[in-house]
DNA sequence: GAGGTTGATTTTGACGATTCAATTCGGGAT
DNA sequence: ATCCCGAATTGAATCGTCAAAATCAACCTC
């Protein structure tokens, strides 16, 4: 009935459960007639390993946590797959977690991870101070920060997000445009509050250059095109001719938004999103964006997880940073007159 | 150093480890005076359940594997949600797998997920008629299919996608469109293939109808909008005045198609697409679209799966076929003379 | 005070795979 | 013929949790 055991194998191929774990872990050592024999039993019982079984005798597991905080946002995605191709060269399973900008989603995702025992998480996490983090590492979960940085005594991989935010602003300032909104959110978020940074050094460093803050909940297409919506509505006169958005779901709703009003994209305002998706080069105008390099950030996350779980003591925390590409398309193509 | 075991627990709390796991799993016939010395012994040690003993010693685990062809469409996000809502009343959880419509990739998550003996799995299959998947409910693994209708002995969740195709065919055929494309792809897949056969039985039924197909092997916004921009490059008078789209991704492509080329949506060119994603909505043109209850199939998938595992040997197979809903906005909002 | 109830707790194997020390076997060297 | 060696294989212990059976203590009843 139920999938056989090592034991029925065994026991079939006239051998004792000693050496179907040889077969199984060091075939190398088994003798090759016996090994046939083990295979045909196998095969005859359609036996398959059982992972809880390995798992706690061995003490240590092979899947790895991720907790992205949007699995819809193809950032994210695209992170995971890179985290994906590397462990899968390891021998390891990703799970896959989404904790929707939820706090309490993520909490229970730890939980039910930590039950799991895995071999490590990865994490995009709402708060990156959240003591539950700490505590977690505490009781022997490697965790590493993705696109977070870490100031305790964590690994991360982040991107230099205010040089992203200065990328985008100097960009803008130089095409000549001298009133720029700046769309993100929460602003309580690291990375929005770090790409907000960026831009607003630049700005105050330029002369006579105006920018103006917009907050969003939740970084999706709706809220973009809403905001859209209200600049769109706004005089003229002191109506932004530019826009930097915190992300490109953000942006391609802001876009959508200028359409709708009935605004052109780059004349009437410049458009500069963040993440560079797939989508932003498809976009109706095709979306500059600044780009982060997410697979390579999902790989090497993973990386250092392996890395801190293969060394174990003599682990150093590290803190990898990237940088960030300003990709110029048509929605920031434009250059104003003074 | 490593987390703390049930053993170590009980120690410091003076009981035995029986007493500790009746605690966990019984407390109401532990003594409340014990209780108390149990939770803060509990407390102190940061103890956390080991789910892989759990998993051995129970011989069944607590966590469901959801496979999707595409976890960036949001249909399949929504999906996902709905599985999981019944998951975390259930205290299980879900392993989220994206095949990305690839059969070996599949294949690989499906081996990872019987490895542990997952309690079953959720599967928008590849190929439905994939003898890996008779072959694991063989072993044992109870599968449902999701968003396909079973044949054979497999419980199934799905939406009646003939039906659909009729409501998007006869909506644009009403409205005076008798140039109609179809696109969509692989036609191998069996939604696919249906909403086109719903699409073309009503086309045929009609006088005088036209219906092109256009096959695309990833339905993603970039394959809609290149059909998109190679349909606007037609000649006015062979060139279709409406599409309907096989998913919502490939429809938001195609309008942003339709943009670059200068056509106007629904004027020039009306659109439906399917799923009703929450893009669709928001899109530059809102989207007229088949609505599929994609987090009530989720929920339903989880429904009868919990139904096979608990009632094992009584269940008898189910098929639940859902009816789609044509939700006509802006984007086929348009009458067509003769 | 013997026998019977409850209620609370402990004991004792499993579950399936792995590992390591112990054993067997065949053949080569002496 | 005897001894030894290495290769191949075996057997038993173990991981952490759970549940069934066994024990124990306290209290009741006749």
């Amino acid at each position: 009935m139920g999938t056989p055991s090592i034991k029925e194998v065994a026991r079939r191929a006239g051998v004792s459960v000693g050496t179907v774990s040889n077969f199984l872990n060091r075939p190398a050592i088994v003798a090759p007639a016996t090994r046939e024999r083990v295979q045909e039993s196998i095969d005859a019982l359609g036996f398959v390993r059982n992972e809880a079984a390995r798992h706690l005798r061995a003490g240590k597991s092979r899947t790895v946590g991720l907790v992205v905080l949007d699995v819809t946002n193809p950032f994210f995605t695209d992170l995971a797959e890179g985290a994906e191709a590397l462990a899968y060269e390891h021998d390891t399973v990703v799970m896959l977690c989404n904790s929707k900008t939820d706090p309490v989603r993520e909490g229970h995702h730890l939980d039910q991870l930590e039950q799991q025992r895995v071999m490590g998480i990865l994490i995009t996490p709402f708060d990156s101070t959240d003591p539950r983090l700490t505590a977690l590492v505490d009781r022997g979960t490697p965790v590493v920060l993705v696109d977070r940085t870490a100031d305790r005594g964590l690994c991360s991989v982040s991107v230099d997000d205010q040089l992203g935010g200065r990328l985008a602003g100097n960009h803008l300032i130089e095409a000549g445009h001298r009133r720029i909104a700046f769309v993100g959110g929460p602003f309580t978020m690291q990375q929005v509050a770090d790409r907000k940074d960026g831009i607003t050094a630049v700005v105050e460093q330029a002369d006579d250059v105006e920018l103006q803050y917009y907050e969003v909940d939740v970084m999706g297409v709706v809220e973009g095109r809403a905001i859209g919506e209200e600049i769109a509505a706004m005089p003229v006169r002191t109506r932004p001719t530019a826009a930097f958005l915190a992300n490109d779901l953000l942006a391609l709703g802001f876009l959508q938004g200028m359409a709708v009003a009935g605004l052109r994209v780059p004349r009437d305002m410049a458009i500069v999103g963040y993440d560079d998706i797939d989508f932003a080069r498809a976009a109706a105008v095709p979306l500059s964006s600044v780009r982060q390099p997410a697979e390579l950030l999902g790989r090497s996350a993973m990386e250092l997880l392996q890395e801190e779980v293969e060394s174990a003591e003599l682990h150093r925390h590290r803190q990898v940073i990237f940088q960030p590409d300003l990709i110029v398309r048509e929605s920031s193509d434009f250059k104003r007159r003074r």
